[in-house]
DNA sequence: GCCGGGCGTGACAGCGCTAACATATCGACA
DNA sequence: TGTCGATATGTTAGCGCTGTCACGCCCGGC
């Protein structure tokens, strides 16, 4: 039946599931049967449909697939930044889990402004992903509002909330900052400082370090220092900083092993001895943490099992299935190396 | 005009183009129009449909519009892996060029073997991206054959090839392990090993590393060391083998930074002295490289530039301009410290 | 007063695929 | 032999959007 449709491929050139049944001998349905669920389709017909698929070069065009079948095929991920090491092994686990269930990628950079967010979330909408994940909790409201009326399957993770849009995988940034907090008053420090980058989770860290200075009765070491970026440079530069602030501080807890690692070089260049006359602890136990020496103590977060956690939860939903627990927290743990 | 359209809404329960016509007194492609080219509707009617749009929370359905248009409004980007940081920077890269044009990223991980990213490659071309992006060159011939017939404007990156499938970006391996390795013959050293990964990039490196031995009427000073993953606790293995394998050895020129870094600490670890007993180079010129001390001699690579390149070139094809330079070199750039 | 052209808007058809339903075929079984 | 059900394939009607062309209106120039 190919009526008005008088060309053999389609204007691109690319040729069409039409185009492959008719050289098949059958009908566009059967060849989409034979690409998708080749059982219902009898063997001989679906040895010819191969071939002609093979002979034609024919891909199927997945945007034609997803308007009709109204599933695309993507999970959308956003990430306020690739360019370090601290979310690599969380996508890493997402897009493992995501990819063994045949579901592309859609990559979201930047949370740098709820503004911008809500632009790239969305576009993101706009691609009809089957699940969507961010790192981070959504704050702004007409953002949430917004992700609550699509209805797409959607994770938050690397923190939790009590509220979350959809589903939370990850774990409290503050009681991890409480606990490194209170493991270096144990270990007999007095005068902590917190050095942090200026997103949410990293103040939910400083909150937590802050309760624990609150209960053993202490003052910050000196005001928390804040970087604009997370790299090795910015850690040595808040550290040099906290040390020109508040020369007498014992011990520096950073909010993410990038900065703690900078911190620890830092120290190694102007002979501050560490962990005898300043702690370092960080965040994160990226690899570098334990192969620099002194080692860095810090605390373990599951980052890959989050982002593998949160996409089977989202293949769960997409199928149907009840996901019991809309809360998921993976937990932590305090490494301790040599560092503090 | 709704005729066998009765519901108000589409069966996802989201609100359609032709709702948001509807409140707003007009017809969908006015609607379109006023989302895509405000400038061609009065300012009135314009008012009148971002209102509306506002209202009902409408987002435009991306598949539809690619299908109808002919343009996803995506590209893809294909990467080894996104584990390790060596990439970071070309993604980040591509990802803020494309970003700033308005084109969301599709991400496909893993080229580990040809047939995987056959399938890998197949489905991100199914998505009809505007355009797609590899990390290294594309060798099996079924694959190039089957990326040159979709007509999707294409680009290899960190390597370079005479024979692009469209364009490629990068700068010449071959030649970056060949002037690292004159570089340490010039410093004297005389046994020098190399340690790579198994991928074409390292390959390359050490042909050119070879090469500059052969030129100076050198031996290895061991077979090369291949590592199976790129990772700190990979290069301080690598080296540990290597010394058993020739204590005599003097220089490790390491496939890159990763694996550099690793050696590096490992030396340090069980006091071999660098650079004075053994040489250490690199290649990447990740930001841990200059933080360390011994400081990491390494070849410095453009790699924002080269996902940044990629990308613009890749945009200009799409948009149809001419792209006169089908091979871009970026160049590469020699980063004496003092590891070696 | 008529014509041409620009501007704003709309009707129509179709992008390439699949859900849902319909039909054909065949063997088993009463 | 007729019926039923399982299996294989086909028909129809969109999915939600945009390219293309057509139309109506208003203005200025002659």
């Amino acid at each position: 039946m190919s009526g008005t449709r008088a060309r053999s491929r389609g204007a691109g050139g690319r040729p069409r599931i039409e185009d492959v049944a008719a050289l098949a001998g059958t009908t566009a349905i059967t060849v989409s049967r034979t690409l998708r669920q080749p059982q219902k389709v009898a063997p001989e017909t679906r040895r010819r449909v191969l071939e002609a698929v093979e002979t034609l070069g024919y891909i199927p065009n997945l945007s034609a697939s997803a308007l009709a079948s109204r599933r695309s095929g993507i999970m959308a991920l956003v990430v306020p930044t690739i360019a370090n090491s601290v979310f690599a092994e969380t996508v890493d686990g997402f897009s493992e889990v995501a990819g063994r269930a045949g579901l592309q990628i859609l990559l979201g950079q930047g949370t740098y402004s709820p503004e911008a967010e809500h632009r790239l979330l969305t576009a993101l909408a706009g691609r009809q992903p089957d699940a969507l994940a961010r790192i981070g909790v959504v704050r702004r409201p007409e953002t949430r509002a917004l992700l609550q009326r699509t209805r797409i399957p959607m994770a938050e993770t690397w923190d939790l909330t009590q509220d979350p849009i959809d589903l939370v995988v990850g774990f409290s940034n503050r009681a991890a900052g409480l606990a490194m907090t209170r493991h270096l008053v144990a270990r007999g420090r007095r005068r902590i400082a917190f050095i942090g980058s200026d997103d949410d989770r990293a103040a939910a860290r400083r909150h937590g370090y802050e309760e624990a200075l609150a209960e053993a009765g202490l003052q910050p070491a000196a005001p928390a220092i804040r970087v604009q970026e997370i790299s090795y440079g910015a850690g040595r530069r808040a550290l040099r900083a906290l040390l020109q602030l508040a020369p007498e501080v014992d011990a520096a807890f950073c909010a993410n092993d990038v900065l703690a690692v900078g911190a620890l070089l830092e120290c190694r260049s102007f002979g501050v001895s560490v962990p005898d006359r300043l702690a370092v602890a960080g965040l994160g136990d990226l690899e570098i943490a334990q192969e620099l020496s002194p080692a860095l103590t810090t605390v373990r977060i599951p980052s890959r099992a989050i982002g593998a956690r949160a996409a089977e939860l989202l293949l769960a939903r997409v199928a149907g299935e009840p996901v019991d627990q809309r809360i998921v927290d993976l937990g932590f743990e305090i490494v301790e190396r040599e560092s503090a």
